[in-house]
DNA sequence: GTCTATATCAAGATAGAC
DNA sequence: GTCTATCTTGATATAGAC
């Protein structure tokens, strides 16, 4: 009974938890320490482990919490389906600007697959997938543009006057060609 | 004078720094503390402060002696000129796999540029932009799905059944075409 | 379920003797 | 340039009273 989503804990842990993420979101995975978890709680820090087991069983539920929370970004973006590449960079893009932390949270280090809520890892997945048209190689090489765009950007690794935007336009451009798209192209030709 | 290469420090410092850089390769930037590179130097951790003013200057020295490293690496695989994108993109992987907590130090924050070699970041960004045919746009798209499948691949966030030489193809060859190599090919039909 | 008190550990860095 | 001794800080976690 590891696994355990926000929706089966008791008010108090809900609400741990709740004050968890708004200290991840303002500070990020370094300061978020059971101490000051708890000072923002209005208790002590070990308290907290009456209603979590560890630090990282409290990791976990943030973490199952973020990915739900990605997949309804991703599934609202693809619904609106106009351009699925396109929709898939944008929901990508700005779910990582608007939560930086969380984002680094849910991608820079290797998961506790074993305490998340099952499926949720999954879930977000799928939107990826269906973005790049169903080829889970293709997916995957997708999903690395967009994480090496998001990431690098977080790290300021970019140059400060780079035209990010641009950047995205041609990597979209790129997977959105490829060889399947020369032929297409060729279809319509006189 | 805070920049520093490896060149112009004394034979202890030298020293110092080969053994961070060997603890770092095994044990990753968590366990690269003062006292343990001190340990396995056979001095204690405050005569490190005779050779490096403070813990961020060692990790400068170790940036910079790493970006040299990888801009050779890089100017090794574009020199034997088959492929520039292959080129590239194998350079790219086999570096990240060869030293990934390097990889990581050099990636995954901000960099103290102020304290860093002056140039050595440039040197080594020239390669991706030299690989992507010199538009600066298409290089950071093709730098971001580069790094996206290597720290993906380091953080095990792939399915362990993925295959990974088939989505860096798909990745390569997304930016190999794109709209240009459309029109490129469609001058070769009959 | 909350508290106080504490165990345990480890980090970066400085003072001052030699 | 190296040492010992120490400061300061902060982390996760447990014991046991209430």
């Amino acid at each position: 009974m590891a696994p355990t989503g926000s929706a089966e804990l008791g008010p108090r842990a809900r609400q741990i938890l709740a004050v968890a993420r708004a200290l991840l979101d303002r500070e990020g995975a370094e300061g978020l320490s059971m101490r000051r978890i708890a000072e923002r709680v209005g208790i002590r820090a070990p308290s907290i482990y009456k209603h979590f087991p560890d630090k990282e069983a409290l990791e976990a539920a943030l973490i199952s919490d973020g990915f739900v929370e990605l997949a309804e970004r991703f599934e609202q973006a693809l619904g609106r389906e106009e351009d699925p590449l396109a929709a898939f960079a944008h929901g990508y893009r700005s779910f990582a600007r608007e939560h930086p932390h969380l984002y680094r949270l849910l991608t820079e280090r290797p998961l506790p697959r074993e305490r998340l809520v099952p499926g949720v890892e999954d879930r977000a997945a799928r939107s990826a997938i269906q973005a790049a048209g169903s080829d889970p190689d293709r997916a995957r090489a997708l999903w690395a543009f967009a994480h090496g765009m998001v990431i690098l950007e977080l790290n300021q690794r970019f140059p400060i006057d780079a035209d990010l935007d641009a950047a995205w336009r041609e990597g979209i451009d790129a997977f959105r060609s490829g060889p399947h798209a020369c032929i297409d192209a060729n279809k319509n030709r006189p």
